[in-house]
DNA sequence: GAGGATTTGTGCGTATGTATG
DNA sequence: GCATACATACGCACAAATCCT
């Protein structure tokens, strides 16, 4: 049940901790009233000196997601991973849903480029077909949560950039350019470290996990529409695909 | 591009940039033969000295991702990873198909105990009920891709770890005790350092990446059979949800 | 094949970060 | 806060293997 934390692997005991309680924290780790078990308890489940601990949580706290009071104890500021659902009608701010007062989607960067040889694959297009590459970030309550590259065909969603910019929704861009509804098609998941841009964009500690998803959208009648790269911070979010309710018939 | 490298974070830098090589191979860093920049070059561009490099590249090399040739340089070892299948059939052997030659699923451990809580939830179980744990092992061409722990209902599926232990297959287990077919119900997934258990089992580096999935699996009759815990090596494996061939009607 | 250039492997001394009691 | 031990990072020097002219 605990992380078992190993030594001169390059990451330090402390911040193996922070991020062991910041797990631990989705898991019961702290009671009721969001108080965390005294320091010396910690010490001891993880195996460690007491300043060590102190030391994570001092991280923790830097980082707003603990806060010590002295004489009473370490609460829990924030609390669960969010839930990301993957299914036909994967969207960002329908799928966080109720879970955070505010997700938006917010646009950070783009671009028009021919299309490297995966993304025309993707889209079905020919190669080298001129493609718009839009950078944005997703946040829930102002916490970065995902960081997405997504491409579409430039003459087929000239202006979407804008419609983007100026909504934050995806869905909202696609419907203004005569896209009344889409579907996921695919999605591959894999897991890496943090690169440099996922560390700064969303807020990461350096060694940090990100979920990568490679996705497909299909307008209705099955052509391709979206393709896109989305980098999830892994100690925020968990993904779910909900088979049953995809594919029972 | 050149990755910024922050001290005193509690995350070494020799880590740093072994994620930062990592990156650049799937980003043209190594030439068309598969050789990496000389130390000292890469030394610079981290801006880092050629010791710090080279305990990333020796990092990078017990995991089996970089060889280095003293005289000739340091070659990247590629090696695809394998396409492991999410949907409502997900069945190991089945899901690897033809990607490998052997695909094999040993058990490595079974005990009978109380249900926790959150299994009772997963299985629709009473409190306390009695189920069977079964930790196994998942390889392709012998080598480790994933470790499962799953439970059954004790009473339902009396003897199934010997007959899972005898035939290798989940699917032919169950299907002597008459569950002629299941569909995955749910799966959900998420991404974390690996633990100790972990790096022994699979074979892992210390600090390697584990994607964790959990599963429920049931009966035609919607009734839940298994619940499961699978942690996969995330430098072998790659997860696709394919929505489209699931939900698509 | 001889010799120089390139590249990886090794040793040592020192300063700072990390972890313990 | 202090003392101690180990990990990390640097700088310099040189050895060993390989490549090129």
């Amino acid at each position: 049940m605990t992380a078992r934390l190993q030594r001169g692997l390059g990451v330090a005991l402390w911040r193996q901790i922070a991020d062991g309680i910041r797990a631990g924290i989705a898991n019961g780790l702290a009671d009721e009233t969001g108080r965390l078990p005294p320091e010396a308890e910690l010490a001891e489940r993880f195996g460690v000196n007491r300043h060590t601990v102190r030391a994570a949580i001092a991280a923790l706290a830097h980082e707003g997601v603990l806060e010590s009071q002295q004489g009473r104890g370490t609460y829990v500021r924030r609390r669960k991973r969010l839930i990301y659902p993957i299914g036909e009608r994967t969207r960002f701010s329908a799928g966080l849903g109720d879970q955070a007062r505010d997700t938006r989607s917010e646009m950070i960067g783009t671009a028009n480029e021919s299309a490297a040889a995966w993304v025309t694959a993707a889209l079905d297009l020919a190669t080298g077909t001129g493609v718009v590459r839009i950078e944005s970030l997703g946040r829930a309550d102002g916490i970065p949560v995902s960081r997405s590259t997504s491409w579409f065909e430039a003459d087929r969603f000239e202006g979407i950039a804008e419609l983007f910019s100026s909504t934050g929704s995806m869905t909202a861009a696609l419907a203004g350019l005569g896209v009344a509804d889409y579907r996921r098609a695919s999605t591959s998941i894999e897991a890496r470290h943090a690169e440099e841009a996922d560390t700064r964009e969303l807020q990461l500690a350096p060694g940090a996990i990100v979920i990568v998803t490679r996705a497909v959208n299909c307008d209705l009648s099955g052509r391709p529409v979206q393709c896109s790269v989305t980098r999830f911070a892994a100690d925020r979010v968990e993904l779910v695909v909900d088979t049953m309710a995809l594919g029972g018939k």
